[in-house]
DNA sequence: CTCCATCCATACAGTTGTGTATGGATGGAG
DNA sequence: CTCCATCCATACACAACTGTATGGATGGAG
């Protein structure tokens, strides 16, 4: 039925996903990606109609993949065990994800989406979609050890800016690491 | 000495940062500079060498501007208020700085930067500067009224994580709004 | 073995941008 | 009035990319 296909329409997606990653949007060009994968765009045309196409179907894979699988990989008994793991992955690379790409990369495409998402009104309903269901995951973790509701939407709001403040800020800490920062930061979050 | 400069440097520095602010780096394009400021690229050359030292003098420009402006325009008596105040503004869209481009462009010229100086070392070491700079008068604010170091430390990430968390997350939060999020957040960190 | 789905190479036309070269305009200083 | 600093228009050479068209190649199904 499927014969070895070459390079099937993941192969182009996740390449793009890795320059997005790298470059931004405007980093995924057609020309590059062939010539990463070692062909010409001959083949690129078949699969998609056009380099929109591919950036709607990046979007679809980093939506899928970044709703549930960051979530299962932090989840189990203590909700405190989990916020720390949840942490402790923002600065992992280990693991591989259903796509052939690391936590680390879904990270930077992470942030990616979210600079691309001030600029494209598509894009930026996709991140509500996914920050939505991390919200409510967060939540979960919170309203397990607090009782007050705005409390617990504090620390929410919080916890989120710090995953991707970390990666957006560029601020030393005097005679203290980023590493320990984050660790004092994470104590007082979940007292 | 010098005659009415139809089109001088700062005009093109302008115009180049609202096309960051607008669109990233990859956005800063002379050709679509120049239609912006209804001129050909002739004058362009004559001012900079290439794109490359736009983009430096741009960044000059802005580094320039951000780590103090915003500063001077809170400063005040109550470190408490001074918060306010640098939360205030994250919303708000009134005022001139010297160049002449608004609060709010400002802010997103600042995303922009922070997108961008994960790819490009020098816009990191830019960033770090004016990061470092603005950390340090947050470390002024909290030092007011909090005695322990690692708990002023703590507070100054999570104000500067929440002032750009606050733009690049796409969340609602329920019954809630985003400015009453930050109201309760902002009680929470000056507490 | 043949056929067909799948994928690739190549060539072409068109777009948009860069940087350079050159010949002006234009207006205040002298 | 003349000159010069400042700025602009135009034209050219070049580069990179997009999308289309077309003719293969390749390998498993039948």
């Amino acid at each position: 039925m499927a014969p070895p296909t070459r390079t099937p329409r993941t192969r182009w997606i996740e390449e793009g996903l890795r320059a997005l990653a790298a470059g931004g949007p405007d980093a995924v060009r057609i020309e590059p990606l062939a010539q990463a994968l070692g062909v010409t765009r001959g083949g690129f045309y078949w699969h998609f109609d056009d380099r929109r196409a591919l950036l709607e179907e990046m979007l679809d894979t980093w939506e899928r993949a970044s709703i549930d699988e960051v979530i299962e990989r932090v989840e189990g008994e203590d909700p405190r065990a989990s916020l720390r793991r949840l942490f402790a992955l923002a600065s992992s690379s280990e693991g591989l994800l259903t796509i052939d790409l690391a936590v680390r990369d879904l990270l930077t495409i992470d942030l990616a989406v979210r600079d691309w998402s001030r600029r494209e009104q598509t894009v930026a309903e996709r991140l509500r979609r996914v920050d939505n269901r991390r919200m409510d995951y967060l939540r979960s973790l919170f309203g397990a050890f607090c009782p007050d509701e705005d409390d617990v939407e504090v620390r929410c709001m919080l916890a989120l800016s710090l995953w991707i403040g970390n990666h957006f800020i560029a601020a030393d800490h005097g005679p203290r690491s980023r590493a320990e920062v984050l660790k004092l930061v994470l104590r007082r979050l979940e007292a």
